[in-house]
DNA sequence: ATAATGTTTATGATATATCATAAACATTGC
DNA sequence: GCAATGTTTATGATATATCATAAACATTAT
């Protein structure tokens, strides 16, 4: 039975909430994918990532952070200015319309949340936490 | 922070582990990507399937089905043969190199899962389990 | 029968996932 | 200084993800 697959579940569970909240953001009529707002939530909290900083914090590689570099910038959320001090950097910023965007995907967000997640206490979600950062830790290579 | 977003560490989860495990199945020299595996392993099970039927088992689109079946025929996992009563149906079948593909894996794949839940009881799992189709459950438009 | 409707598959377009590698650049050891 | 080494980004190739739509075909109502 594949249903007795734990991961059958997860993949289950991430895949529908995907589509939920990708389907949210779409009918309120913005332009953005769940995963290009992950990347840009990570670099309004962080300056002078690499890419291969952002991939880490994304769950993704490097190849991939460049692409979705590329199409944010392309699509005004986000500006690149050179590195005086290193020639294949840039500095990355968020632009005002990025921050605008990431404003109105906001209630959004937490609207998909909520609606995921109902009917699940805190103690519960603890637990969940802690076991999805267990099988994490599990799976990684070095375990550093 | 990111951290206390739960969907994060979904995410984070179901990523460390299918790169653990492709990792794993690539170590072994056999060349099937886990998306794959899974949908032979549907076929295996079931006859008759149409690609949304397949699609719904996998979690994917039948586009992306469409495509992946193209590839499994092609690399000779996988036969299709024509369907009498509807010209644009085939019938889908495992092949031989199929199931010996599927024999040569399954090891790894139990290897994979022991490695991803070590140090996770029963109970736990069970929990786990429960809430991850909670959230499904609550993601799934129809609600069906 | 035939038209309307529904089903199934295929595919174009675009985004993401990943590996491998090239290119550009920086740093370090000597 | 310069060669060796390491870092960072870009990109080709291939696979998956998804929407939209076309094409082929089946079914149903009349």
């Amino acid at each position: 039975m594949l249903n007795s697959i734990i991961f059958y579940s997860l993949d289950k569970a991430i895949r529908s909430y995907r589509r939920m909240a990708q389907a949210n953001i779409d009918r309120a009529g913005l332009d953005i994918t769940v995963d290009q707002w992950l990347v840009l939530r990570v670099l309004l909290e962080h300056n002078d990532l690499t890419q291969q900083d952002i991939a880490e914090r994304v769950f993704k590689d490097q190849a991939s952070v460049a692409r979705m570099l590329a199409l944010l910038v392309k699509r005004g959320l986000l500006s690149a200015i050179p590195l005086p001090h290193d020639g294949r950097r840039t500095q990355l910023r968020v632009s005002a319309q990025g921050h605008q965007m990431l404003e109105a995907v906001q209630p959004i967000v937490l609207d998909n949340r909520a609606v995921a997640l109902a009917g699940i206490g805190e103690d519960e979600l603890a637990v969940l936490r802690q076991l999805l950062e267990r099988i994490a830790l599990n799976c990684t290579p070095v375990s550093n």
